[in-house]
DNA sequence: TATGAATGAGACTTCATTCAT
DNA sequence: GATGAATGAAGTCTCATTCAT
């Protein structure tokens, strides 16, 4: 029944002109506000599709189904958190005192959240539902750990490689959770819970980089 | 998988008798299967109910609405949590090292998310779409939450209250998250997270008691 | 499927026993309360039974089904007007003009519309519905009709019996509508209508009594 | 029956293409002749849609729900009634007598409730059920009165606008009621029944207008 | 290529009625 | 006889997706 067998992993067709271009980011914003306002399930595609002022027959011509705009979502966000990374790399982090150095990261990745409200609760609901999605959702959260590794290994070096993947994805999930819940808390909680998740890496660091 | 008692909150009927109770429980059993194999949205109520073997229109005496199904699991998975935290308040935990009371409580709680798979996976799915959830699951974690802040200022007095506190909540999202995430990883990965769990507890903890 | 064949055109049991008619009288008022609230179909029999605090079983041993209670409620309606009509009938209405006889005529039906407020409005939902119904109403109506007729030819003797019938009939029915719409009107309108109705019935009769 | 356009008020969509209008026309002629011979509770959706040969999803793209039925349809009777109403209004009425006058005005209302049976029995069933039904519903009569109470100042000014309105209510009201009774009686009392509708229109006509 | 009307499987839920206790 | 939990057919309406224009 569908004429495209092809299960693309992101879009049926890659936007070459600038007015599809467009259209794909008008789409992909209406689709991430909804989606956070209202629930995936809740979220039709002819409420994303009149939102953005596309009509629906244009917006199946980007995305196979509903489930790959979730998929071309989570591609976003994996685009802005390397871009993200990357700038912090460019900065001098080796020179950081180690609580400095947990400041920057944690306060980056706050400011992400708060930029990109979106990114775990969309993904959040999503769980398990859409096979598409565990990829590329993983190769996000997995690109984050990886660059977090290697940060942490030209920060402290002398660890074995396994190890700077296992502390980093502890801490890339560990605070994910807790930043993504300080959004959500009342004013004096949320900004506790920054302050405790610093602690709670730097402790975790200290743990590793200074017990010798 | 559980025939314990639910409480109501979104009940339609206090089942009294012997067998309404094993007919809620039959149903609150197959949903959760459901809801973790399929998805929340992709389980419908009549698969919930032939697949516990109860007509519909049952189901329906039992529960107003499918969003009513969920919020009874939470309740039990609430009244599980509670016991589970009871049985280990009833142990020497003072006594313990801080090690060992780390370890008590990290593997209690991964015993827990083993148990109880559908805990994390089930709630994180329906966040915010379910507003009846909203406060059973506040409430289950917040009844977590205090139990580990009473437990930590058993252990180890002297802090404020405020402070007990932030750090149960820290931890009790933290650790949750990551044991949660340790069922689904490969057996090697999975048993690393379970320790870096226990290391980033403990390394925590540390920074708050032993710090003089 | 049903144990009872006997489609009985009114109630399956005649309540013999003092309570028993308590029942059905209280399920006959809350029936008649929620049919004209919420309308024929939106009206549970359950509602009915709970409402007349009696058991959903018990009202399925008085009635054979919903459209029973429209049709016991029919038969309540058909004894009152008969009743009023004797009332009348009793008063010594041959000696009035025929003005006077045609006030007492609408007053009298308008003060039943005002006390029956549902006569109208639940035959009128229940049209052509239930089969059962046909007959009683018609038996209703045709008994108002028949009693109207017999006055009219005993206040103005002369016209052949088919006469009064026509006569009667259209009467019942004219001034039935009329009197049931001055309710739902807003007060002149409906007084205006009142008053309107009269005018219409002494116009018909003195063409017909006056006419030589 | 009718393929003239409908105006929306509860349509979802406009329908602007000829097939469209087609469509909603066939709905509308499938869900009259339902609604009157079963009822309107007894008439689901999906007869009507299966009825008219249409996708269930396509009648909801015309009709939000089944109340907007209803609604469209009286919409179109009321197109219907003003359009009799204006054909009546182009004869030369002024110069007819009473009676012949009554006589045109009847036989014409009779003549549409033999065209639209539904028009009366639709409406009474839906009294009260339907909210959006009662302006639409209104609006019809109310539009059909004012036309009778035009049509009655031209052929016999004098009186004061609140009487014509007062004389044509009623009237509509009640030869409304008594012409459409007249269609489901006996040949022979129904044709008595359109006698005694003009006789008591003219008496009461005749009582306004040659009282002096 | 762009459009948006059309489609229909299927979701959730109700409620008249029964019958085991 | 009295009770009310149990039943499941059936109703209304949604929405992801297609395809004729």
């Amino acid at each position: 029944m569908a004429t495209n067998s092809v299960k693309s992993l992101g879009m049926r067709r890659q936007p070459r002109q600038a007015r599809s271009q467009e259209r794909v980011s008008q789409i992909l914003d209406v689709a991430e506000r909804l989606f956070i306002a209202d629930g995936y399930n809740a979220t039709t595609t002819n409420a994303i599709a009149s939102g953005a002022k596309v009509p629906i027959g244009s917006l199946y011509q980007f995305f196979p189904d509903k489930g790959a705009i979730v998929g071309a979502l989570a591609m976003r966000y994996t685009e802005q958190l390397h871009h993200r990374f990357m700038e912090l790399d460019a900065t001098e982090m080796v020179s950081l005192n180690l609580s400095a150095y947990v400041d920057r990261i944690v306060d980056t990745t706050a400011q992400f959240f708060t930029d990109y409200p979106g990114y775990h609760s969309i993904f959040m609901q999503v769980q398990g539902t859409i096979s598409e999605l565990e990829e590329i959702e993983n190769a996000a959260d997995a690109r984050l750990i990886e660059a977090l590794a290697i940060s942490l290994s030209r920060y402290h070096p002398g660890l074995a490689a396994i190890d700077y993947e296992a502390i980093s994805f502890t801490l890339v999930k560990a605070i994910g959770t807790l930043l993504w819940l300080s959004l959500s808390q009342e004013q004096v909680l949320g900004e506790r819970l920054v302050v405790e998740t610093k602690r709670l890496m730097l402790s975790y660091l200290q743990g590793y980089f200074e017990s010798k």
